[in-house]
DNA sequence: CCTGAGCGA
């Protein structure tokens, strides 16, 4: 009477180290007893979508995705003019987001919906659409700065 | 080389 000793074969955490640990913060959003909706504070200034626009804004990224990679992703739903992945200038990383520009509203509409909670190199990332924003720094001292001298960027407060 | 909310040189 010999009982095999079969080893318990460690066959723990056999997916926990397939996923990044960024994955679960999505599975991690319940609040058991804390529902408490802030019922006078249902607008904040600065977290609320823009407006639809040929850009999206793509956040959740994995650093080490590549602008190319962001592009051919989002190329499945439309045609895409310009991605970009922001990266710092100074160490040359990506800040972890980035801008899909398409020909269309509509392709970017079709490209939001169509990427947003969707995984890229093991991210979930999150797409939505771009604020509008000046090319360059708010005004400061721009002393010669009238009305005709834009030589870095078109867009202007008028 | 970084590990995570975020809107770009």
């Amino acid at each position: 009477m010999a009982f095999t000793l079969r080893a318990a074969t460690t066959t723990t955490a056999m997916a926990a180290r397939a996923a990044p640990r960024g994955m679960w913060r999505v599975f991690s959003t319940n609040s058991p007893d804390s529902f408490n909706p802030p019922p006078t504070a249902g607008t904040t200034p600065g977290r609320e979508q823009a407006p639809p626009s040929t850009n999206l804004f793509v956040s959740g990224l994995n650093k080490r995705t590549p602008t190319e990679k962001l592009r051919e992703a989002f190329s499945q739903f439309g045609r895409v003019v310009d991605a970009r992945v922001v990266t710092d200038r100074a160490s040359g990383y990506s800040k972890g987001f980035g801008f899909v520009r398409y020909a269309t509203i509509e392709e970017a509409e079709k490209g939001r919906e169509g990427m947003d909670g969707k995984f890229l190199d093991g991210w979930v990332i999150f797409a939505e659409y771009a604020r509008p924003r000046p090319e360059r720094p708010p005004p400061q001292n721009n002393t010669d700065n009238f009305n005709g001298g834009d030589s870095y960027g078109r867009q202007r407060y008028n």
